[in-house]
DNA sequence: GCAAAAGTGTTCCAGGTACACCCATGC
DNA sequence: GCATGGGTGTACCTGGAACACTTTTGC
């Protein structure tokens, strides 16, 4: 009995949605849980909060707990709270949900209390797969970063430093689950401001074939309001 | 000492950024507190979630506690959460903020915990007039709905349930600063589904001259997401 | 040369803006 | 009639969509 309050106690969480595409598939980073309740299910990382410590500040001390990822660079803001009463077994506890977005490059280390964080495809997840509410999270979080690639700067997060065009556009596309046709993205990004760079370089293409691409930086390190959206519909 | 955890306590309140537009300004439904801390300083409506008590839930009675809404009907959604520790002397508080928007037709009914409860007019309030950090949770409240008149029908919830398009194109103007075109403004809501419907009726001019104006309400008391966005820039 | 990806040019069209103009009312 | 706000018509312009076409590479 460690704590009191004068007031109704609550445990406060973080849990975040980190998203990559991995191969041509969204993923979510996920971790396996340990002990009860829902051991053995997948569920969102995450944890409590400090009582020292702030919501974003404990949000990046779990990503980097669990994925090793220098926090610092990385596209990270809060998405919502969950605090329905019975959404946790063990008690009263609100969620403060997080997202990140992160470049295909970043490989999961096994993190402190977890017993395994992997990347798991959106597609193959069942419906009932995830441990508490993380299924309607998760959602949430995947339908935040739809909606941001439109009139965000977002989908430099999803790729390298350094990235082509084309690069680019798989990340609308496979977020969108729709075709965008290449020369007028082309055309669109390069004449967005504040959005990508040229880098000077060219990259050949991955599969040898065709016309080496033109290597573009992201403007900025932080995820900017665009001054004409890229249209979703 | 009525409260034990084996977590890290918190408390958890709700903040409720009450939006309305009185004669020709942007108010805020504040309290006066009348206890410390920030004693006789004005404040954002709110207050302890109970126990067994939903987030949204604890917003609705609050808000009805403080004015008196049938909540039913009025748009209210969640904000986002506010958790830095120091940011309420009496402990470790988080806050999960809301945005309501009502009618100018609302008066605030004297609440039951609070002194007194007003619209104040934004453009008078001082920067650090506010309570606990309200100032910031309150510009972030104004940035949504100003935000949101842009693509949903949210405007809507700034009017009665019957309104004429002078009424409505009042509310973006007020809420952007900005002059719209009447004829122009007319037409882009007429055509944008699921937004107004006419009533048939008409109804005289407020100031005697001029042609009546057709009467409108809302295709929809839920705020909903316009087919396409009304323009700010 | 051929296939394929990168990148440019061009045409067409929807929708927004500006503004002229007509309509319906009070005085 | 005149002033005023409601509402419609219209000409212009911008930006997106579609797609033809050129460029640069590997084989």
């Amino acid at each position: 009995m460690p704590y009191t309050s004068d007031y109704p106690i609550f445990a406060v969480t973080v849990d975040i949605v980190v998203l990559s595409l991995v191969g041509n598939e969204l993923c979510a980073l996920l971790v396996k849980r340990g002990g009860p309740p829902y051991e053995g299910r997948w569920a969102l990382p995450g944890g409590f909060v400090g009582p020292t410590e702030g919501l974003l500040a404990a949000a990046r001390r779990e990503l980097l707990e669990e994925t090793g990822v220098s926090t610092g660079t990385v596209a990270l803001e809060q998405l919502r709270s969950y605090g329905e009463p019975g959404r946790d077994p063990r008690g009263r506890v609100v969620s403060v949900a997080h997202l990140a977005v992160l470049p295909e490059a970043t490989t999961p280390t096994a993190g402190s209390d977890a017993a395994g964080a992997e990347w798991r495809p959106l597609a193959q997840l069942e419906e009932t797969g995830l441990a508490f509410d993380h299924a309607e999270i998760l959602a949430d979080g995947v339908e935040r970063a739809r909606s941001k690639l439109e009139y965000t700067t977002l989908a430099t997060a999803f790729v390298g430093a350094e990235f082509t065009l084309s690069e680019l556009r798989r990340v609308y596309e496979l977020m969108w689950g729709r075709e965008l046709d290449p020369g007028n993205f082309q055309r669109k990004v390069k004449h967005t401001e504040d959005f990508v760079e040229p880098t000077g370089e060219t990259r050949p293409s991955p599969v040898g074939r065709g016309r080496p691409a033109a290597v573009f930086r992201a403007q900025s390190p932080e995820i900017r309001i665009l001054a004409r959206p890229i249209t979703r519909d």
